[in-house]
DNA sequence: CTCGAATGTCTAGCGGTGCTAGAATCGAGC
DNA sequence: GCTCGATTCTAGCACCGCTAGACATTCGAG
């Protein structure tokens, strides 16, 4: 018993590694660089061995999305709890957001560019997807007006936010005057 | 003389094959399955006649990027011109521009999601891609409200709707709700 | 009209990718 | 110490973007 526990543990240890080493990687030279050679040399593994931990770069980069979903939510519910009514809720969730975009560029791909093998605004949307999604809502639910459902008002102003950060990260819109294009976001859409 | 005017005219016709080809098997299969084996097999030629043409594949799509974004700036164009009144215009291009992306899926990528080497809001941006943020300007321009610079209002509104766009073709929004958030956009963001 | 040069196009190949079949090795339990 | 199942590896597939160098074709000069 006591041996198939341990080999157990050292499996999952071995998972938790492959999916460090993939962000790592991704987060220093972009998911490019991720490829199943270079992953399994860092790991010290042969190539085959990530395939008996998932079925393929996909579910690598599902797995980085996933961790950095539970980081996610827990960076925007600390920004808006430390902010004193709806509106400075807003400023600091959207500043909140685009800060751990800026810095995790590969989690937020893995999360929300690349194809990971998730579900999104589905039943069977893992936990911490719902959960991030959710973390946005209480802040955002709150200022989306009359007549303005809340889950609809957060996936709207969610979208603008997402734009801003791909465009930029793009190089299709300059980087400076971000906090101006976000100032106008907070402005103008929630309803008070 | 009219023997080399002739081959630079095939030889412009060519180029020509190779961008709608390149387009047209995007849009059928997407960016992915354009690989420059299979582009030189449609236009039967062989591999290295595409690099006699462009410097690879980015340029590839970058000029498919071009093509469209002069399409993309006459649609905008149309559609701001068919409406009455600013609100109404701002209306109308939204839609337009939705429109485009989901009818033009690999030309969209190409324009504001791939790496086509091409420079934005940059002095020596292509004229097409200038023209294009022209054409958002000019509707959007005249709703942007005093105090906001108008083309920091576009880039804003721009992002929205490319958030949107990208969110939903990643399957991170469901579909079926675009309209009403294109809705909420069009009626909160403009300072009128 | 011929022949060398220039131009154009091709075949073949490089080093890389994600992924996998089957051989080799390891270690647990008798 | 041995056997046998689980684990890990080597080697390889078909594909990728890209390019060197061979080959064919066409052109211009004599």
């Amino acid at each position: 018993m006591s041996v198939q526990e341990r080999k157990q543990r050292e499996r999952a240890e071995r998972e938790r590694l492959i999916v460090a080493t993939a962000r790592e990687l991704a987060e220093q030279q972009g998911w490019d660089a991720v490829t199943t050679r270079r992953l399994a040399e860092r790991i010290e593994y042969s190539q085959p061995v990530l395939y008996s931990h998932f079925r393929g770069k996909r579910e690598i980069i599902g797995a980085v999305a996933l961790e950095g979903a539970t980081e996610m939510a827990a960076a925007l519910r600390a920004a808006a709890s430390a902010a004193d009514g709806p509106r400075a809720r807003v400023t600091a969730l959207a500043r909140t957001y685009l800060d751990f975009a800026e810095r995790n560029p590969a989690v937020y791909d893995a999360l929300f560019r690349l194809d990971g093998g998730l579900a999104f605004a589905h039943e069977d949307t893992p936990e911490p997807l719902k959960d991030g999604f959710a973390a946005l809502l209480e802040s955002l639910g709150e200022v989306s007006g009359d007549g303005v459902d809340p889950g609809l008002f957060t996936e709207t102003f969610w979208a603008a936010l997402h734009g801003l950060v791909t465009l930029t990260r793009a190089r299709r819109l300059p980087p400076e005057d971000t906090e101006r294009r976000v100032k106008l976001l907070v402005d103008r859409l929630p309803a008070v």
